[in-house]
DNA sequence: CTGAAAGCGCTTACAG
DNA sequence: CTGAAAGCGCTTACAG
């Protein structure tokens, strides 16, 4: 049910306005933008025929003699994950209800994809480029001899020279450790992520570390069990910990989905969660944190703040204002029902 | 550890080129078009004046001349959801590699957020824009006099004028049906979703067509159970349905995150899946679908073909082909072991 | 083969 | 208070 047709009209010009309201270019434009020295009897009858007509100003024309184009470029290479959506809208935010438009690309972590992206951009003279990774290891920079500023978001750039904002998953490792020792656990494991993640291994650090300073250590002293981002992972995991040591009341888990499946594995051994064993995550990705039973408890990594503060350094340098370096943003623990009865 | 400074550059034009290679502005732009009529010689100077200065035409004031932009608008209501993001991908596909830049903006279920972006993607003269929804139950148009053409996805637009392109959650619901009876099932229920969206009570229909067509009926005569779109919904109806129903053999469930609630529930009252009941459910997140035991199988909407269907009938539109009227596109089923001992 | 000129849609000094 | 003119960065007939 679809029947085919030809049409198309052509975009109202201020010259379409001018002419219908009987004035020249220039006038209607003072007119419409507000400026002094129109009599009002005039600005009224252009912003008339302005609205009848449905004048959209060219964006581009209007903002072609200043050199910016109010237009931000994305290049993600997060996409069908959770960082570059968030982070989107923070930077959405941050630009203010529609000052700014977002040209979305996705580089699939293709650097040829990224180059061309970025040549994309920058011919359609983006005011600066934020660029999202899917992990939180340096990655190559871009350079540094590019005619806009770029923000790197989530991924680091490898260059000092370059600004990147990314979450701090040491204090992240740190809140959740620091939360089951409130709730009174002592006997904690950790059941970590990809050993070749930098994020995997720095909630690792800040598990440690906040363990260490609480003169405790992991369970047995053992090491912490890195694996995969992957609930099969933490049903496996959590089965080979719990029989080597059984007393465990706390269990770190690397992510949302490594934590789902350590809950499966915890409710088929018959442990109660939390009364017998207390269980904390990372990300706070909704669908999974809120699905299970009990819902899990997770350090949420804050992206659409990211987003905003990227976006908010990224306009500060378009002014002229740049900062260099990596900056590192708190996380926020989400507490839900796998740590605290009834949360 | 970062540092602020001060820094800037302006872009390279083409006016600079010609100055540095020592032609006018128009034989430079010959040279770098490729236009004929250009001393072999006159062309290389020029092009290595470009690549030296690292010269990027403005995208803008390129097209300025044929009216286009190159660009296209999504707004989205569905961000945080999963139909965008991949539609979007497709759209990006369908282009071709970066002849059309995307513009994603999200409304966020506001109307009013809607128009805005609406006017500013106008104001920005995109060349045409896709509007993707968060649920596929008609909404209101964006109207009929837009100077560009607008294809809607997902979500239909209510108005017969306006071009339309969902998935097909009736097919949906067959293939499921279908499945599960290729697969010796005989004693099938329902667990259906929100009954409040077209998309479940459109999957009901079909699983309920498809059994009536081989003569057969939902377990008991009894009606689809509707409820949310949850894994707590799942668990509930699951242990309801087959205590009312014992000898149930295959359940269809109206979500993946329901069939998560119903494996659960499955595994609790001691049915072995898929030897004894067999679990099938509609939308393929990979997420929930491959992070079970079993996994799901699931009928995928297949969003990206979506994506690239609308782009390339919004292209058609922006050449002067314009159709109008729902479009319905069918879906794909994944056989995963939830149905299938072993897949 | 090369270049001066007009035009795409706007804004902004600068005259009147 | 109003308008003619220049300019933002490019392309494209049209002269030379």
């Amino acid at each position: 049910m679809s029947t085919v047709e030809n049409a198309r009209a052509k975009a109202v010009t201020l010259r379409d306005v001018a002419r219908a309201a009987g004035v020249s270019l220039s006038t209607a434009s003072k007119a419409l933008n507000g400026r002094a020295d129109v009599r009002p009897e005039t600005r009224r009858r252009v912003a008339e025929t302005a609205e009848r007509l449905a004048f959209r100003p060219n964006a581009a024309a209007q903002l072609l003699p200043t050199g910016r184009t109010g237009t931000v470029g994305l290049i993600t290479s997060d996409l069908e994950g959770r960082f570059s959506i968030p982070i989107l809208m923070g930077a959405e935010d941050a630009a203010g209800a529609g000052k700014m438009s977002v040209f979305l690309c996705d580089a699939r972590d293709d650097t040829i994809r990224e180059r061309y992206h970025l040549e994309a951009l920058l011919s359609r003279r983006v005011d600066g480029i934020i660029v999202v990774g899917s992990r939180t290891d340096p990655r190559p920079s871009l350079g540094h001899d590019l005619p806009v500023p770029v923000v790197y978001v989530y991924a680091p750039s490898d260059s000092p020279e370059d600004l990147s904002l990314v979450p701090d998953n040491v204090g992240a490792g740190r809140l959740a450790v620091e939360h089951l020792l409130a709730t009174g656990r002592r006997r904690i494991v950790h059941i970590a992520g990809d050993p070749t993640y930098a994020a995997a291994r720095d909630r690792v650090e800040g598990v440690t570390a906040a363990l260490a300073e609480h003169g405790l250590d992991l369970v047995g002293g053992r090491p912490p069990a890195y694996g995969a981002w992957s609930e099969a992972w933490g049903r496996t995991a959590a089965r080979a910990l719990l029989e080597a040591e059984p007393d465990v009341d706390g269990v770190v888990c690397g992510s949302d989905q490594i934590a789902r499946g350590v809950l499966d594995a915890l409710k088929d051994l018959g442990r109660r969660v939390p009364q017998d064993v207390a269980v904390v995550s990372f990300d706070n990705w909704e669908i999974l944190a809120t699905g299970s039973v009990p819902q899990l408890t997770s350090v949420d990594m804050n992206f659409e703040s990211l987003g905003r503060m990227a976006a908010r350094r990224l306009f500060a340098a378009v002014d002229g204002t740049r900062e260099r370096g990596t900056l590192t943003q708190p996380c926020r623990l989400v507490v839900r029902g796998s740590t605290v009865v009834g949360a």
